[in-house]
DNA sequence: GATGAATGAGGTTTCATTCAT
DNA sequence: CATGAATGAAACCTCATTCAT
C-alpha cells in the first residue's frame, strides 16, 4: 500500500474512532507509519485529507446507489432498494459515513468551501435519482405523491435522519428496517380509494 | 442583564455564526463585555457554556413540546402538532438548534460525557412523547401503525433529518411544511384496505 | 474556632496533603468553611498563611525543644534528649514538617524574604541550643569534640536530613532511633584513650 | 550544541537561579534562543525537563561515586571518599544539586511519579554502595557497627542534611568538610577495646 | 519522493488578589 | 468582619504547517 493510501486508511479509522479534532496529523502519521511531513507531501492540508476520504465515498455511493436502483422496474419497488441500500452502506462504510454525519456538520460553519461544493454535489445527484425513482413510480401507478421533489426531499431527509440516529445518537435505537419500508410504502401508496368502493 | 447571562447570550450567537471550535473563549468574552477570567468564574470550561445552553433548550424544547401536543384531543391531530411545532422551533430556536446539529455531534466521539447524557434525556422523554401521540391514535382509530416504538423513531428520525437538511444542507431545500405532514398523514393512516379486501 | 483557625488549620491540612502549590485559596475557603475573600481578610496574602503556620510551629520547637533539653544534666543526655525530641515532634507536627521540609525550600528561590528571616531566626536558636548542649557536655567530661560550633551543625544537618529522611524520602528507611543514637553517641563519646589501655 | 542541550543547559540555569516555579517554559526559551514550541517538541513537558536532568546527574552521581569509593581499599577509607566526594560533587553540580534539594521534595506531593521512581532508583543503588563501603570496613577491621542498613542511612541523611545546609540554608554555615570527616570516623570506629583491654 | 526538526500563533484554564457591598 | 463576583496576567501546551536536507 502506497503512503498516500495509508495515511487516508488511518485518517479514516482515526477520524471515525475520535474524532476529527481529536485526531491530530501527528496521530495519523504514526498510525499511517510515516513520517510526519509526509502528509503534507501528500496532502495540502488536514482538510484536503477529510476532502479525499469524502470524495471517494461520495463516488461510491451515488454508483452503487444508481446501480442497486437500476435493478428494478417498478418505482416502489425502487424506492425500497434505496432504503435497503442505505441500510447497507451505512454497515460497508460506517467509518466513513461517520466521519460525515460527525464531522462534516461542522465544517459547514464556514461561508466558502471546497468541502460544501463537493457535498453538495453529490447531494444533488442522490436527489436527482430518488426523484427518478418517484417518476418512474408514479408512471407505473405503483406511487402516488402530489409533488415529487418534495418527496424526494422527505425521504432522503429521513434516510439522514435515520443514519444518524443509528449511527451517533446516544439513545437505543430498535431496528428499525423492516418498519421504516412500511413507513415509506404507505406513505408513497397510491391512494387505494378504498372508502369511495364502500359507498 | 447579569455577566452569565450576557455570556451564554453571546457565546449562544457566536457558536452559532461560527461555530464551537471557531470561536474562542476569549471572543466569548469580548462579545459579552467581561473579562476573561469571569467566563471561568461562571462555567466551568468552555464545554460548560455549551451544556448550560444545551441544558436550557432541551428543556424549553419538552416543555413547550408537551403543551402543544396537549391542546389537540385525537391523535393524528397531535401528530401534526409534533411536526408543526418542530418547525416553529426551528424557526425561534435556530441558534439553539444550529449549535445542537453542528457541533454536538462532534462530542459524541469521546465516550463519557455529561452532554450525551443530557441528549439522552430529552430524547428519551421526546420519544415517550410521540409514543404517546400515537396510542392516543390508535385508541381514537385516528392512526394505524403496527409498532408504536419503532414509529416513534421513525418519526423522530424524520424531524431531525428534516430540521438538520433546513438548517445545515448545503442543498437547496423546498418547503416542506405541507409535504411533511400529507406524508406522515398516509404513513399512519388507518389501512382503508376494508373497501380493497371487499371486492 | 474562629475563621482565622479555621483558615490555618484547612490550609496546614491541604498543604501537607497536596503541597502549597498545589492547593489553591480556593481550596482553602472551601475546606475552612469560610468565604474566599475572607482569607485576603485575615491574611496579606497565600504566603502569609504559610508564614503564620511557620512561625507558630518554629516557636513551638523551640520551646519545647528548650523545656526538653532543660530536664537532663549531663550534657551527653540532652544530646540524647534532642534526638528523641526531634522524633516525637515529627510524629506530633508531621504535617507542619512536611510542608516545612517539602514547600519552605522552594521559597528559598527568591532573594529576600520574610519566611527565611523567620526560619534563620529559628535556626540561629536551634544552633545555639544544641551547642549549649555540647559546652554542658564537654564540661562535665560526657562529651568531647574538637570543635563545638561545627559540631552542632553537624548535628542539626544530620537531623534535618533523618526527618526528611523519615517523612519524605521515596526510599523505605528502617526505624533509626535507636541506631542514630547510637551513631551521636560514639561520635560524640570522649575519646576512650585506648591507646592507654595499649599501654 | 543542539537545540536540545540548549534548553537543558538553559533550564537547569534558570531552574537554579529562580526555581521551577519561578520559571517559565516562555524564560527558558527564551534563554535558550529557541522558539517556544521547540521546548514541547523535544520534552513532554515542562516537568519533562527537569526530569531529565535529574535523570543525567543521577547517573553521573552514581557512577562518579562508584568510580571514587573504588580507589580505596579499606572500609573507612571508603566512607570518607563518599564524604569527600559528595562535597566535591556539590561544588561541581551545584545547580542541578540545588533543583534537586529545592525543587524535588514538592514534587513528591503527587502520589505517581516518575520523578518519584527515579530518585527512589538512585537512591536505592547510593544506599547500596555505602552498605559495601561498610561492609568492607567490617571485614577489614576499620570499621565498627551494629547495623550495616541502619548506618547507611545515616549517612545518607546525614550527607543530604549537610548538603542540604550547604546550598540551601539561611543560616551562615562553617566550613564543615574536616569536622563532618572526623565525626564519622569516630562513629563508626572499631570500639577500642581499650578499656576493655584494661580488665 | 520523503523526512522530521523546528516553528509560533493561538487556545484554554488557573488563580491570587481586589473591592464594592 | 465578611463576602463573593470579577479580574487579567500569566502559565502550559497543542498542533498544523514549513522547509532544509
Amino acid at each position: 500500500m502506497s503512503r498516500k493510501e495509508a495515511i487516508i486508511e488511518a485518517a479514516t479509522r482515526l477520524f471515525a474512532e475520535n474524532g476529527f479534532h481529536q485526531t491530530s496529523t501527528l496521530d495519523i502519521a504514526e498510525a499511517a507509519g510515516v513520517a510526519h511531513g509526509t502528509i503534507f507531501y501528500h496532502f495540502k492540508s488536514k482538510e484536503g485529507i477529510i476532502y479525499e476520504i469524502f470524495r471517494r465515498s461520495g463516488q461510491t455511493y451515488v454508483a452503487e446507489l444508481k446501480y442497486e436502483v437500476g435493478r428494478y422496474q417498478k418505482g416502489i419497488e425502487k424506492i425500497e432498494a434505496v432504503l435497503r441500500f442505505n441500510n447497507a452502506f451505512s454497515r460497508s462504510h460506517s467509518k466513513q459515513l461517520l466521519i460525515f454525519l460527525r464531522d462534516f456538520p461542522e465544517k459547514l460553519a464556514s461561508k466558502e468551501n471546497k468541502l460544501k461544493d463537493l457535498v453538495k454535489a453529490t447531494g444533488d445527484q442522490v436527489i436527482k435519482i430518488i426523484e427518478q425513482c418517484l417518476e418512474t413510480g408514479i408512471a407505473d401507478g405503483s406511487v402516488d405523491t402530489s409533488n415529487i421533489k418534495n418527496s424526494a426531499h422527505i425521504l432522503n431527509g429521513l434516510i439522514f435522519g435515520l443514519m444518524h440516529m443509528n449511527l451517533l445518537s446516544p439513545l437505543e435505537i430498535p431496528d428499525l428496517t423492516y418498519s421504516v419500508d412500511e413507513f415509506c410504502r404507505r406513505a408513497l401508496a397510491p391512494v387505494s380509494l378504498p372508502t369511495n368502493g364502500l359507498k
